[in-house]
DNA sequence: GTCAGATCATTTGCATACAAACAAACGAGG
DNA sequence: CCTCGTTTGTTTGTATGCAAATGATCTGAC
């Protein structure tokens, strides 16, 4: 007989999915500040990409499609409605909400930096080759 | 002739690594916060847990540890000073440097949520199956 | 020995994150 | 038509997260 089992494995910090996970978050805004950093922040460009594929839509909703919460979409609309990427219009069928829209600005500056976003991507999985990649992205979707 | 390989994909938000590996980390948050939200952060706890596995160190290499730059690691100390968690010794070789400990209290904190802090990286993985489990692992280190 | 370059800790400024609480407006059931 | 339970947008408060600048200190090369 021995004490097999009763001895529990020490908890190691860099072995904890969590810590992994957020230095990998690390390492792809890393990349994303190098190619985008001087003109953008993930956050903005995550809402104008959102707001480029399904068009104009709500301050809460568009916040919903890009996973952030109500309070933290309203700073950065705000932000990129400063810098006039964005323009809101009053909803005649809803008077609480206010549309949000791309202005023509912000559409050129989406369509600018396509690449550019195509390119974080690749980068961020660029150790992995092609079928651990395509296994990593199926198991990962399995988390969210 | 055809046209193909001219037209690119649409950049789709929910298909970008960054995205999804966002959502995930959101989960993984939220699964903390439930079993361990009503006691501390998961950086605060990320600081004692590496703390009570090399022991006393200075502030800046905690940090490096831990995969906080200096201004984070600052407030996150800062705030487990005032719990009285760790607690801080001038050191004899270099004035510059302040070494971080746990204290009694802070130790004891750590023993208790031992299991919980396991059980918040099994619940993270939960969805995939073992074999699934250590192939995701691995790929995600190669990504770090 | 000294001095330039590195390290440690701190501070400021900006940008997420999210819980909690609110007022205004909507919508369905009675 | 009224009311109760949602939804929308906002604000406040706390906690990261990181760039950049600063002052104090250390360290290695000369």
């Amino acid at each position: 007989m021995t004490t097999q089992k009763l001895m529990k494995d020490s908890y190691l910090l860099e072995e904890q999915v969590g810590f992994i996970l957020r230095q990998v978050s690390q390492r792809h805004a890393a990349l994303f500040m190098a190619r985008m950093g001087e003109d953008i922040t993930p956050m903005q460009w995550a809402a104008m990409a959102k707001l480029h594929e399904v068009g104009p839509t709500s301050q809460n909703l568009l916040g919903r499609m890009t996973a952030m919460d109500a309070a933290t979409i309203k700073g950065v609309a705000d932000r990129l409605m400063k810098r006039e990427f964005i323009g809101t219009t009053s909803d005649a069928l809803d008077a609480r909400r206010r549309l949000i829209a791309l202005t023509d600005e912000g559409r050129a500056f989406v369509l600018k930096h396509y690449d550019a976003a195509f390119e974080i991507s690749r980068e961020t999985v660029a150790p992995l080759d092609p079928d651990e990649c395509k296994t990593f992205i199926r198991l990962l979707e399995k988390l969210r």
